[in-house]
DNA sequence: CGCCGAGTTGAACTGAATCAAGAAACGTGG
DNA sequence: CCACGTTTCTTGATTCAGTTCAACTCGGCG
């Protein structure tokens, strides 16, 4: 993470990422984000949006990484996870308008942009290009989201867990364990030992 | 199903669903999409796109039903059932821009109205409602994947099962079991038993 | 130093898969 | 309209991947 950087600076290196990562934005469109968007700075562990809550934002994660979960019989269940560049919203909320079922956290001492709904919809409706963001956006967890289920339905805990590596190589140096074993939808124990067996 | 409806009747039908059941569209992108698209009646188990193919339209279901398979293991696995009035395509050729994994049939007699990708790209370029369209269509598919997954990371066959039901009552009267059970993700036999237990 | 959260290891248990056999429904041609 | 083959579904016995429960190790930190 880089020390100390202004809002400013979060800022355009948000709206730079945004553009390099996803779509470009036009500069209307930019200025516009920028008047929208607020910084945020979160250490370790904060959770910056609780079940029950109504979305109010969406989140681009500049720095540092997040996951979202719910709790299922009072078990703590993680639901996606998301690393620098990348957007992360309380999905459920956000789009079908009912209470939040997820909680969301950093994992990392993290730099966040926030814009407010009010504002992602009112820059949706102006601007074609941002409507086009929000589009790739969901696109692409629509996608990661079907490559999951087929991963779950038809993989062993060792595959699954191979894949998850490929995709993001380096999650076990910045996720518990715990956490990534709900997300693959194991145990934390059988996570354990298939971490300890090279093959099959 | 309707008795020999015109493609006139099929297509101004199919309009008029999408406007209900998604989204209005302005006259004059009506004009340009009843252009564009074409009429299949489709005979019971006609496969209409094939694995390893491009996916080359985008496909409205305004009368009977289809499923979205994929062979793992020379196993048929269903991936996605569709029945009237809801889109369906080959989603990771389509978006991804491979060789479909995917085949589609229908699962009985059905009208369906196709629109070549390229008429789509155009359609969304030019109509803000198009596009729209496109965004509602892959949002809602996105949260019923989220829903799914959630389902079959956590559940037991037996709750599986019964959620489907109550998205799909009439489902086990017109889909054959094995790609009911498939699609949950379990097994043929599974599902027999658990259909013929009437509690947990 | 001792506690606490995170991860590992072991043993017993279980939900669902697999393998196998048969029953019921379906459709196609004679 | 019936006979026959095929597909669909059911039922039973066995096996297995992964869970659960429990005890233990390790590393950090107050």
């Amino acid at each position: 993470m880089e020390p100390s950087l202004s809002d400013e600076q979060i800022l355009r290196q948000s709206i730079a990422s945004i553009h390099s990562h996803f779509t470009p934005l036009t500069e209307a469109c930019v200025v516009d984000l920028a008047k929208a968007a607020t910084t945020l700075r979160l250490q370790k562990g904060e959770v910056f949006v609780r079940e029950g809550q109504f979305a109010t934002d969406v989140y681009f994660v500049l720095n540092g990484c997040a996951r979202a979960y719910y709790l299922k019989d009072g078990k703590d269940i993680t639901d996606w996870f998301v690393f620098e560049n990348d957007f992360i919203i309380a999905i459920n909320s956000f789009y079908q308008g009912i209470p939040s079922p997820h909680f969301i956290e950093v994992l990392e001492e993290s730099i966040l942009i926030s814009i407010p709904k009010t504002e992602v919809n009112k820059l949706t409706e102006k601007y074609r290009a941002f409507d086009r963001l929000e589009k790739i956006a969901v696109t692409q967890t629509m996608l990661a989201l079907q490559q999951r289920m087929v991963s779950i339905q038809f993989e062993t805990a060792y595959q699954r867990y191979q894949n998850l590596l490929t995709v993001h190589p380096a999650i076990t140096q910045r996720v518990p364990l715990k956490h990534i074993a709900s997300y693959l939808g194991i145990t934390l124990e059988t996570l354990s030992r298939v971490r300890s067996q090279k093959t099959i």
